[in-house]
DNA sequence: TTGCGTGCAAAGGTTTTGCATGGCA
DNA sequence: TGCCATGCAAAACCTTTGCACGCAA
């Protein structure tokens, strides 16, 4: 059965996730980031593990406009099931959208459309506010929490 | 400068693709139905073409969930300006969702979470209707366009 | 000791690119 | 005729898979 052994490699790799819950990363930054700390992991490994995971729900997977798989983990996922995903365009990061109004969204595409939205697979895209007024671009893994002024 | 001369291939393409609006495709599906009704095209062309006409707007490109890129031709480009687009995970159809409520929840999000949407890249993830009564799923090409019941 | 996990290398699939030829203007 | 477009083949990527060896239990 898979999953059993509790080895090194799968240690390694869900405390490197877990430190970055707030990143998202390609299968190579995995490789990358985790080989220039000194951990040394195969790049199968991390595909085989990564895949658990998102069967798990442990990691969020999902494809960039680019068309790159990314994987974040999840930190807790009770609290992610209540909330939809937004994705910066620019910048790359991943936001959490804490907001009724997605509720709101999904109960009435249910009701009225007959779509079953799924939180987990829906990634809004488009600018995220440091990327809209600063035209810079915020820095990759900033803080990607985001709550709503007035409905929370 | 690209996109000069009007060559056979991209009439012919561009008729294939205006003449399914209401589909999607991988490139390999063009380049397959296309040799299918015995007009002659390359691979390659057909790759730069779909991303020249993707860069034109006249078609949008986007990823599948399982992270194969895919093509649909923008009927009318002013029609979709004030609609998201929703697709099945099961049947992998495209919907148009024209609902008051997303524009609702695009003005939400700018003016609140400091999130500008964008409509031409967001792909709201979900079940349909019949892939999720039926659970046989919808014929590939069926009709995508969903009118909402209450608030059109 | 057993058998899952790992890592290498090979294979598979998709997309891009180089280059000679073809065809539009 | 000039130059962009096309199509083939090769290359570049990303991901999956087969297999022998390593290691957790």
């Amino acid at each position: 059965m898979r999953g059993e052994y509790n080895t090194r490699q799968k240690r390694e790799m869900l405390k490197f996730l877990k430190d970055r819950s707030m990143q998202h990363f390609s299968v190579d930054d995995v490789v990358f980031d985790m080989q220039n700390q000194g951990e040394k992991i195969g790049r199968s490994t991390v595909y085989r593990y990564l895949e658990q995971l998102a069967e798990q729900g442990a990691v969020r997977k999902y494809q960039s406009v680019q068309g790159v798989t990314q994987y974040q983990h999840v930190e807790d996922a009770a609290a992610c099931d209540g909330h939809f995903h937004m994705m910066c365009s620019k910048c790359g990061n991943l936001f959490h959208v804490d907001c009724r109004l997605m509720g709101a969204l999904a109960k009435h595409l249910t009701e009225d459309h007959g779509f079953v939205l799924d939180p987990r697979e829906t990634i809004l895209v488009g600018l995220c506010e440091k990327c809209r007024d600063g035209g810079e671009g915020a820095e990759h893994g900033a803080d990607t929490a985001s709550e709503c002024h007035h409905c929370v």
